[in-house]
DNA sequence: CTTGACCTTCCAGCCGCTGGAAGGTCTATC
DNA sequence: GATAGACCTTCCAGCGGCTGGAAGGTCAAG
């Protein structure tokens, strides 16, 4: 009676690559479906509410492993107190979130420093022939840096 | 008479560790130093700062394909426009951090949305066995989402 | 029966490192 | 000369969150 979907209706539902619905089925986040006689994920209703739910986590930043977490609680055992968990896995990510802007507020203030005042003392030393980022970028010690040079594995989008 | 460096003290003077080092000369971000008779890296002067070099921009968010572009440049024939060049990359880097932030901020209010009303209106199933998120997370259709969800790569430093 | 859209699995790559293994070298001390 | 320990070398693997592609099986329509 209930109606079942490929992996392909599931993936244009809910917005989630097909390939990405297999690897969260793959590392443990979505359970896996039933199949066909052939071998095809056949997904259910819940099935595909699940997928819809794990999107809207992701989309808030959520990483997998937590979601593994809650996922795995949601389709092993008991679930105690599964919302108090959600909620302050939202609220980490929350603070996470305001960190980042913080850091990246001081990049950019960095970066349009660098393009007022693109050229060093000049006392330096050209290290690179380009004397453009060759002195100190001021404003004392490195303030955060590795968090700002974590930052850029998502440089790139933009162009 | 030019006093040379092992990588470690490279890594000491410019806070890049001699792991991270030696991976620039592999990808072609730094240049392949001389070498002793035992086979170890010996830098001179200039190789240390552009190290540094490497390091700021690196800080600014600069991507290392980039890095390498310019340090090709550097590093190979003529250097025509060099600084333009730079000056362009660091533009490029600011609108891209610009969004980022404006991205991270929708975040911010969707998470804060969730922590003030975290019900969903009840009326769906509960797919998850939590409700929290299974509701449309209202503001119309996706905007960004896969820009949100590709800055999370860099979430759980915060922890 | 063929076409073409779908599905399957598996492997590899993106980014920027970082950890660790297995081994060689250098310096100081005994 | 032996030994300890700090340093250096190379290479391989893993993090997160996918994504592309190969090689092959399946299914519905014409």
């Amino acid at each position: 009676m209930a109606q079942t979907f490929t992996i392909g209706h599931v993936a244009k539902a809910t917005g989630v690559a097909a390939k990405t619905i297999r690897y969260y089925e793959g590392i443990g986040v979505l359970p896996a479906p039933s199949r066909t006689a052939s071998g095809y994920r056949r997904y259910d209703e819940p099935g595909v509410l699940q997928v819809r739910f794990i999107r809207r986590a992701r989309a808030l930043g959520l990483p997998l492993r937590h979601l593994k977490a809650l996922t795995a609680t949601l389709n092993g055992g008991p679930r105690p107190a599964l919302r108090p968990r959600l909620l302050a896995l939202v609220r980490e990510q929350l603070s996470a979130v305001r960190n980042q802007i913080a850091e990246l507020q001081l990049l950019q203030e960095d970066l349009e420093r660098v393009l007022r005042r693109p050229l060093a003392p000049a006392r330096e030393r050209r290290a690179t022939g380009c004397r453009c980022l060759d002195a100190e970028s001021a404003r004392g010690g490195p303030r955060r840096r590795r968090g700002a040079a974590a930052l850029t594995a998502t440089v790139g989008r933009g162009g």
